[in-house]
DNA sequence: TCTGTTTTGATCGATTACGAGCGATTTTCG
DNA sequence: CGAAAATCGCTCGTAATCGATCAAAACAGA
């Protein structure tokens, strides 16, 4: 039996059921263990399974990968450290937008938890719960309207982008899927580039939040070069992932990890 | 079993009722109480189940218990009744207003039970979370925007209104907090009564859903004549209570309690 | 046939999942 | 409020699985 057609019997199989074990796979082809696991390691390459032990299940069955409460787990230090920076620019009363990234919710966590008085304008549906169950009565919360998306939990369309445009705020802290060499931010959701788009247009200090993350993964929708926010403040990231924004002479701020240095590269 | 597989029914269930034990989970899978605990511990890890002593429950409701659930529980034997009642009266792929209150709440939640195809367009906090945790997807949630009122968790103002008045829908369940001997609908809030009036306007079948408790209050903000709505319907009220409706000739629909006999027909 | 390449199978130390024991904690109930 | 019952989760032993590595087999081209 020729490799390839294997493979296609084994995603029948997962098709069929939603799930194989190496045994199974070793009973019904007749291959051995490690055979069936080196399909599955090929397939899981590919996207088609996801490998666990002992077998393998269909993506959609485990694909909460890029669901909001799993993206709050990764990577979460830095999203910290980049909302700790993020708040020291704020001043009370500020109106502020944040969009609905997960460094966005860490950012209105530590607003609340920081008791600042100020009006949150956001899409993002956590950071609403977040406000509605522990923010004090300082703090006044607008919504975005729209469509709700659920693998963001978030709000978008022309709705959104229409009551965007009828606020002016101080800040928006906006964080993107991609930042090409040229400076370019882009995300994977064309409606969400459109609200992000609208945040740091209808704000007077727009300011990029990235760590490393979000430099590797390719976003297909253009939202506007980075010289459009007034400031990047950065974690975890080299010096050359930053040549765009070093073209584009837009101030960076670099925050570092705790006990290690200090922050404070750059203007800004 | 595979562990990934075994969660996925874990999800599953708890999708199905809610809640799950950690004794359900030993007899419904044929694993020890030990296993089964770890796996609500990663679930719970992932933010999509709440654990709580003996097993763990879907996490919006969780987050309700807090904030919403006081008001939840008066009078639910009766804002139970009015939700039957009111998705009788839903198509499929209807698109449907939800007003902020708890009646309005029951009436989602019971649209979600049955998995109707729908677009619900809501200006409720608790609703939207209800959405994004319990719905299939085959139901389109649209936020109405604007800013929130802390004490109905809901949004209001006129970007709520121009994104109101920016749709059409099949039909609007509201609920208000006085109703008049002329036939005048009112409520306290000045903005929830211009929401109110905006869903009414915007939709073909506007139902006024009230029970007994709305009766009896006084609202100093007219919403207008109960003869924009093209149905009521009520639960646990005398005939004399609706005089003003009766007196501008809207269709009027009382549901009784289990047993003892229908008003109106159907299945209660 | 010979030789080089690719695929498959077997070995084995390391890793992981599962279940049982048990003291600590929480809930229930008198 | 205190005691009994249920539940929790830490820890450890067992069994299954994993994947790196190397050898055998299948295959291709000269």
């Amino acid at each position: 039996m020729l490799g390839e057609a294997r493979r296609a019997a084994i995603v029948a199989m997962l098709r069929a059921t939603g799930s194989v074990t190496v045994a199974e796979l070793q009973a019904e082809l007749g291959i051995s263990p490690m055979t069936a696991r080196r399909d599955l390691a090929e397939l899981s390459r590919r996207g088609i399974a996801h490998r666990t032990h002992g077998g393998a299940v269909i993506p959609s069955i485990a694909a909460h990968e890029d669901s909001f409460a799993h993206r709050l787990e990764a990577e979460t230090d830095a999203k910290r450290l980049l909302a700790d920076a993020a708040v020291e620019l704020l001043s009370p009363r500020d109106a502020v937008f944040v969009d609905s990234s997960t460094t966005g919710y860490f950012v209105a966590r530590r607003m609340l938890e920081l008791g600042i008085e100020l009006t949150l304008i956001t899409n993002s549906l956590p950071v609403m719960q977040l406000v509605a169950s522990h923010a004090g009565p300082n703090v006044e919360l607008v919504s975005v309207g729209g469509l709700m998306r659920r693998l963001t939990q978030s709000f978008v369309g022309p709705h959104a982008i229409r009551t965007i445009q009828g606020h002016f705020a101080d800040r928006a802290f906006v964080s993107v899927k991609a930042l090409t060499e040229t400076g370019m931010m882009a995300d994977v959701d064309p409606l969400e580039a459109e609200v992000k788009r609208s945040m740091i247009a209808q704000a007077n200090d727009p300011v990029l939040l990235i760590d490393r993350s979000k430099l590797s993964a390719r976003g297909l929708n253009a939202i506007g070069p980075v010289s459009d926010v007034s400031l990047v403040i950065a974690h975890g990231v080299q010096a050359s992932d930053l040549r765009g924004v070093r073209r584009l002479d837009v101030a960076v701020r670099v925050v570092a990890d705790k006990m290690t240095g200090l922050a404070g590269a750059g203007p800004g």
